[in-house]
DNA sequence: ATAAAAACAAACTGATAGTCTGTTTGTCAA
DNA sequence: TTGACAAACAGACTATCAGTTTGTTTTTAT
């Protein structure tokens, strides 16, 4: 007695969820589709109603943690005050969830290459990058932060140095090591000498 | 009436150029063992005895990638003065051979999911990164770049930086821009407001 | 010369992504 | 309410393909 809709948003977000843990846990190319659908308690046929193929459930599964990681950000940045305490808050706490193992191995390790590059590209201007943009845009207009060329170019370089972060930190116990260089990092932009 | 390291070293090296030239225009999960296998003049029993599996073929067609990049940045970096000025070149140098559509997707989009994170960063470690490490340290030493954190800490941040120019750059016509921007970076470490 | 090992050949197998055909369930206008 | 249509789902089937196995040839070392 659901409604399509109903039934649609239900079928899906099994998928989805159980999608997630598994690729998390086995990677993209290790887990089977057989296993996802036994794990989400639904058959082939409906799988592969709601989705091209697997990679376009994998895109899915990006775009859930994708945004869990705004509303992540969106906690950290909200009661900043300054914009580049706002930049430096949001940051941290993008690179916090980016290191978590399941984010990590999903978004920052096999989108790239599942997705292809231009997906890839699509989904981080589609979420996190304006935000960063438009933080870096601010605290340049601020004259908080100093660099000869664009926000965007800057954008691009910090998105990627923070994305190094993340893949360079693969045990959990250099976190704060790792927080302080992306900190000190900000520092170098501040027109004066550290 | 070959060598026994001869013929070694003939079917590997077809195999790996072969697989090299497949991997760069389809992409890994879409080129198939058998069209390697044909593209190479080789059996699937040569192939398997000299490779354990796929993804071991791969990572052999990466570590020829990473020496050639190798090769491409000690040239460009031969005969300059200056720990920065040959930092700067190096680092141009990487960024340029990155860029390549071939390498950039075998070694930079695909590479850290088929290879898995950890022997991905090892393959980084083998090559470029301790050049980049040791450019950064001489020129930390000499004044001629600051930064609060360590200089593998910059190291990991500006290589990161690099990549993510490489993986912003889909088409080739704004790579003047890109090295503009990353040489604008540079000044950000000099100590004095750009 | 001969035993052992390295290099190669090719048929075979199990797993698996995606398809195809058919069935059930919801929707909506008359 | 009903009947036509579409969305959602079920499950058998297929083509492909990575990796294995078994057997053959060539080189090496003694």
């Amino acid at each position: 007695m659901a409604t399509n809709a109903q039934r649609r948003a239900q079928t899906r977000g099994c998928l989805i969820n159980a999608a997630r843990h598994l690729f998390a846990e086995q990677g993209y190319a290790d887990t089977s589709t057989e296993t996802i659908l036994t794990g989400a308690g639904v058959t082939r046929g409906a799988m592969y109603h709601h989705f091209r193929n697997k990679a376009e459930l994998f895109e899915a599964v990006c775009d859930l943690l994708s945004r869990e990681a705004m509303v992540a950000i969106e906690k950290a940045v909200a009661g900043q005050r300054g914009s580049l305490a706002t930049l430096k808050a949001g940051s941290l706490a993008w690179v916090d969830f980016m290191a978590r193992d399941d984010v990590r191995r999903i978004l920052v390790v096999e989108a790239p290459s599942v997705l292809g590059q231009e997906r890839w590209r699509a989904l981080d201007e589609r979420y996190s990058f304006p935000l960063l943009c438009e933080g870096i845009r601010e605290a340049m207009e601020e004259g908080a932060l100093q660099f000869s060329g664009s926000a965007e170019g800057l954008a691009v370089l910090l998105n990627g140095a923070m994305n190094a972060l993340v893949l360079n930190d693969p045990r959990a116990d250099n976190r704060p090591r790792l927080r302080q260089d992306l900190l000190a990092l900000f520092d170098c932009f501040r027109g004066e000498s550290p």
